[in-house]
DNA sequence: TAGATTGTTAATCGATTAACAATC
DNA sequence: TAGATTGTTAATCGATTAACAATC
């Protein structure tokens, strides 16, 4: 089967972003050059991440149609059927995750928080009930969700994969500014504001 | 001078965060072996990371010292003076970044936010006061700050940040999810959650 | 001393870029 | 047809890993 590095990956919903945008101001073909001179990638680039997800070849002196990547893209990265998850820990970053309203586009249904503030548990954010997590073991496993958003603090989130993982989670989507060791098999991905912010940092202080 | 890859640098807040960990349980000192254990990485690029930002060697048969890592971590990484920021776009997910207090920690002081909403304009979020969109221009470059935190919905990101870098940005924190056009000399990163959700699906899909 | 761990140098690996013939 | 753009194959580049002598 055909590899996928990270970066890569990454990319894709950046180009869909930008085909989107194409799509509605009513263009319909668009070709590696156009696109790498609007996102800054190499041409070259771009013709090798389309082509790998692609059934069809481009068209010379075309490009590709702008309707049909859009519909390659979506469904190469699942956007077309739900994936169900929960999110552990409503403070103020949990919060804005179940409030957040594209991830039902992305393929992502949050279907329910859990807490153990008393202001929180009993409570709906996003249109979404909040448990206490002490309800963890118990209701977890009857929400049909495998993937578990982990916003709790960072002292906490090793303790939360792993009941998560003991209850069935497969995938952990992490926003703990820490490293978590899971099981093998276990999928974890983790969006890490310090290591974020250090890139820039770094670049900002390197510039002079 | 030294480069640093994107990778190595998302690496050392990830350090960082664990050094702190055995500073508080005690632990004095730290070999590659041991810290390669605990995050994964193979133990070569544990000591390449380190060497490439120690004054002193490390110590055959002891390693090196935790509380000196510490320091010289947050050294590299400017944690030890702040820069100053400004959020622009007060919705859930830059209000959940006004209220998070480890930036200040990180070296990053959010010192205002702006919007465009009548409820939240003249408020006060996290502790900063939030100013309306049009006072952009003349507030601020009253403000001190360089850095931009990018929190407004993607169809209005590359617009704030040529207002932004206009008015004297240096440096763009894009929470949008889309890709920015900045003049050479910006530093853009970007924290794309869409992004890394591909990377979690397309794990969880491939597993099997 | 013996052995664990270091730092350095070389080898490997993978991703990006370049070159170029094929094609609409 | 001519020329832009494609897909493929080879070259380059950079980062990670492996090997190993140095050292406390």
């Amino acid at each position: 089967m055909k590899v996928f590095s990270k970066n890569q990956l990454q990319r894709y919903p950046i180009y869909l972003k930008f085909f989107k945008e194409l799509y509605e101001d009513g263009v319909t073909e668009i070709s590696s050059p156009k696109i790498a001179a609007e996102l800054g990638y190499s041409e070259e680039q771009i013709r090798k991440d389309l082509q790998a997800i692609s059934s069809e070849p481009g068209r010379p002196k075309k490009g590709r149609s702008v309707a049909k990547l859009i519909e390659t893209i979506e469904s190469f990265l699942g956007y077309r059927d739900s994936a169900y998850a929960v999110l552990v820990g409503c403070g103020h970053l949990g919060s804005a995750l179940l409030n957040y309203p594209n991830f039902d586009d992305m393929g992502l249904t949050i279907v329910a928080g859990f807490d153990v503030s008393p202001n929180k548990v009993g409570r709906d954010i996003g249109g979404k009930h909040i448990y206490h997590m002490d309800e963890f073991a118990t209701v977890f496993p009857t929400l049909g969700a495998k993937i578990v958003v982990l916003c709790v603090p960072a002292d906490h989130a090793q303790d939360a994969l792993n009941m998560a993982v003991e209850k069935g989670a497969v995938a952990i989507w992490n926003f703990a500014p820490c490293h978590l060791n899971a099981p093998t098999g276990i999928v974890v991905e983790t969006v890490n504001l310090a290591s974020s912010l250090a890139v820039l940092s770094h670049r900002l202080n390197s510039k002079r």
